[in-house]
Order: C-alpha cells, then sequence, then structure tokens
DNA sequence: TTTTTGACGATTC
DNA sequence: AGAATCGCCAAAA
C-alpha cells in the first residue's frame, strides 16, 4: 500500500471547504480567505480556490458561486461553464452584482464562524 | 521529477 | 488609487 504524504493533506482539506461552501446561506457571500481562515489554514486562502476550481466535478454540487474574493469580486467566474453563470447565479439570488463585484458587500457577507453558536 | 501556474491576499511601488 | 511583487502550496504541465 501507497504511504501517503502529509503536510496539510488536500484530500481532507478540499472536502472541508466543500462542506463548509454547502452551508453558505442562499443570497449569502463568502470569501477565501474567510474560509481559510476558519480551517485554520490563514496563511493560503489561494488553496481554497484551488479546492473550488476542481468543484465543478465533485458530487454533490456546491453553490461555488456563493464564494468571492476579499473585495468582492467575482474572481472565479471564468471558471464557469460560461463567463456570466455566476453573477446570473448571483442575481438569481437577490444579489446586486456591478462590473463583476458584489454590492452591498459587507451587508451579505457570510462568516463561516457563525457556524460556531 | 521539476517547473510553472493559479477561483488569494498582504505588502510594496 | 492602481499596478507590480511576494509568500503561500497543491495542481497541472
Amino acid at each position: 500500500m501507497k504511504k501517503k504524504q502529509f503536510s496539510i493533506r488536500s484530500e481532507d482539506f478540499f472536502e472541508q471547504v466543500y462542506n463548509i461552501v454547502r452551508k453558505i446561506p442562499f443570497g449569502r457571500v463568502t470569501t477565501y480567505s474567510a474560509i481559510a481562515t476558519y480551517l485554520a489554514a490563514k496563511q493560503s486562502a489561494r488553496l481554497v480556490g484551488t479546492a473550488l476550481h476542481h468543484s465543478s466535478y465533485i458530487f454533490p454540487p456546491i453553490p461555488a458561486h456563493r464564494v468571492v474574493n476579499s473585495h468582492g469580486v467575482l474572481s472565479g467566474k471564468l471558471s464557469f461553464t460560461t463567463p456570466t453563470l455566476m453573477a446570473e447565479l448571483l442575481t438569481k439570488e437577490g444579489i446586486n452584482i456591478i462590473n463583476d463585484k458584489v454590492m452591498n458587500f459587507q451587508k451579505i457577507f457570510w462568516n463561516p464562524e457563525s457556524l460556531d453558536n
């Protein structure tokens, strides 16, 4: 049996990311760094992005469109099936997107730490 | 196996 | 204010 390398262990990390994203409430958004921080991997918010990049072929599907960068910008829109899909999905949830940016970002931001209550 | 590339973010120019 | 640079670390090439 092949011994497994370990550092952060992407498998677990990815799964944890997916689990959190599944908990983002309808009509709310969170950020890569908020998730990374919640997973005690603050230094590498980038990995959260990497994980979500793979989210297109995991099951069950996750609402990856509810994750934006720290500026409220839809930095991942180009990875969706169409460049406009992400904004469309968010709009459908009642979120205003202007110039690839989430309006009222502070207000609809959802922090994973609220799960701890 | 080694190098390059990112759905990031903080810092520096 | 906006662009370039740097640290991060697994995925892709």
